[in-house]
DNA sequence: ATCACGGTTTGCA
DNA sequence: CTAACGTGCAAACCGTGAT
């Protein structure tokens, strides 16, 4: 029997949870930009009318939104994030088994329910959604995550759909309509640099890939897009994560608002991305036994000479400390950096991840050092989630940062900030 | 020939 | 007036040295 996977997908996520706090951008052309205020990655509907394309550079599409008044919004993760929890949370009512994909998609199975008609559950989740958190979602029924994908794309391009389309209830003929119509870029795993390969031999359309030879498959490409295509044959081959599982890898990096020449900022940019990095790592349990970091000056900027380095760190020991993390990285900092470049970003890489239940202590280390280490930093902890993460700061992250992004447009976090909320009253 | 490993590429949201 | 282009993950892929 085919399984009914659903993915629950917000519409234009960041623009919506925007409007959901500012009525006054409903019905208008809103864009959200990237961190840095660099590119645009949310669009309303009148904003993808005007011609704004996702991921364009702000200051490609700045005359265009001055001209029409497209409103433009820096990103507000605060607010986006506890949107999302409350999204999430929502789902969690709609089934048991949930997979959060991602800060506005998640996949639900929901295999054996309402044999009859999914597609009316599956409104009813896009009203409750609607009605306890204000934003709009639609919903896509398939038989392996890839459908659901699938059919999240059509019930989004086609209003007919009513913002649910089941992949499942169809008759094949009309399965094969929507095979041929959509472009197969749209298929989950296939981007731009398997396109132009598949249609070298002649896939043009989804429908072909669904029927490839299988010979020429073999011969031919990754397993990466042999699941892809049993996955559209309604064989399951990515299954459904559960929440718990951990990261393998945690990352944090920025691009400055102004470009850093001195390596005193560096340094403290540097030490700010791993006090946030080991923040991660702790909050799920774990410890790391390799950073890397990495510094360098703008791609972009042809007219002055550019420079990139990164050195991976191996520590003697695993550690969740950042006090720890930032002397090894510190010290890297000091090979890597080169005087006089603009540096334009700087980020960490935590990876080799272990968890804590799995500790291994070093031979030689000290019981005792451990204990209060991980004191130090459960404390530490507590207290910035208690009364807000800036609360308890390392020193060598500095006082201030004259380089931090560009959030010229920042709407207040009304849902995580008692003093946003007042300022936004008075706005109001 | 095969493996383990690390760096690079690809893909996605 | 000018310059202004994001971030975080997983996993496949690929080259290398060791066996």
């Amino acid at each position: 029997m085919n399984r009914s996977i659903a993915l629950v997908d917000c519409n234009n996520f960041y623009v919506s949870c925007e409007r959901v706090f500012n009525p006054k951008l409903k019905n208008k052309p809103v864009v959200v930009l990237s961190n840095n205020d660099g590119c645009a990655v949310a669009r309303s509907e009148e904003a993808k009318a005007l011609g704004v394309k996702m991921g364009e550079p702000w200051f490609q599409f700045k005359r265009l939104a001055e001209k029409h008044n497209i409103i433009i919004c820096s990103s507000n993760y605060a607010l986006y994030a506890d949107m999302s929890d409350r999204v999430m949370s929502v789902l969690s009512k709609f089934s048991p088994n949930q997979e959060i994909y991602s800060i506005d998609e998640c996949f639900l199975d929901l295999t054996g329910f309402c044999k009859d008609d999914l597609a009316t559950y599956a409104k009813k989740i896009c009203r409750c959604i609607q009605q306890q958190t204000g934003l709009p979602v639609c919903i896509g029924i398939g038989a392996s995550k890839t459908l659901a994908k699938l059919a999240n794309y059509i019930a989004k391009k086609n209003l007919a759909f009513q913002g649910v389309c089941n992949f499942n209830a169809m008759v094949i003929q009309e399965q094969n309509k929507w095979l041929h119509k959509i472009k197969i870029e749209k298929i989950w795993g296939i981007g731009k640099q398997l396109l132009p390969k598949l249609q070298q031999i002649g896939i043009y359309n989804i429908n072909d890939l669904k029927n490839i030879n299988p010979r020429i498959l073999d011969l031919k490409f990754s397993i990466s897009l042999k699941r892809t295509i049993y996955e559209l044959n309604n064989i399951v081959c990515f299954k459904l994560e559960g929440t718990t599982t951990k990261k393998k890898q945690i990352t944090c990096s920025r691009s400055f608002g102004l470009l850093i020449t001195s390596f005193k900022s560096l340094e403290q940019s540097i030490a700010l991305y791993v006090t946030r990095a080991a923040e991660k790592l702790r909050r799920q349990n774990s410890y790391t036994r390799s950073i890397h970091i990495y510094i360098c000056t703008s791609p972009f900027n042809k007219k002055e000479s550019y420079y990139e380095n990164s050195i991976t760190i191996p520590l003697p020991e695993q550690t969740d400390n950042t006090l720890t993390l930032i002397q090894f990285s510190l010290f890297g900092l000091r090979k890597i950096y080169r005087n006089g470049y603009k540096y334009q970003k700087a980020g960490v890489i935590l990876s080799k991840i272990v968890s804590s239940k799995k500790y291994q202590p070093d031979l030689f280390s000290k019981k005792e050092k451990r204990r209060k280490s991980n004191n130090l930093m459960a404390t530490l902890d507590q207290i910035n989630t208690l009364m807000g993460k800036k609360i308890l700061i390392i020193a060598a992250e500095g006082i201030t940062q004259p380089w931090k992004m560009r959030q010229n447009n920042m709407s207040p976090r009304y849902t995580t900030n008692w003093n946003d909320l007042i300022v936004a009253n008075q706005l109001i």
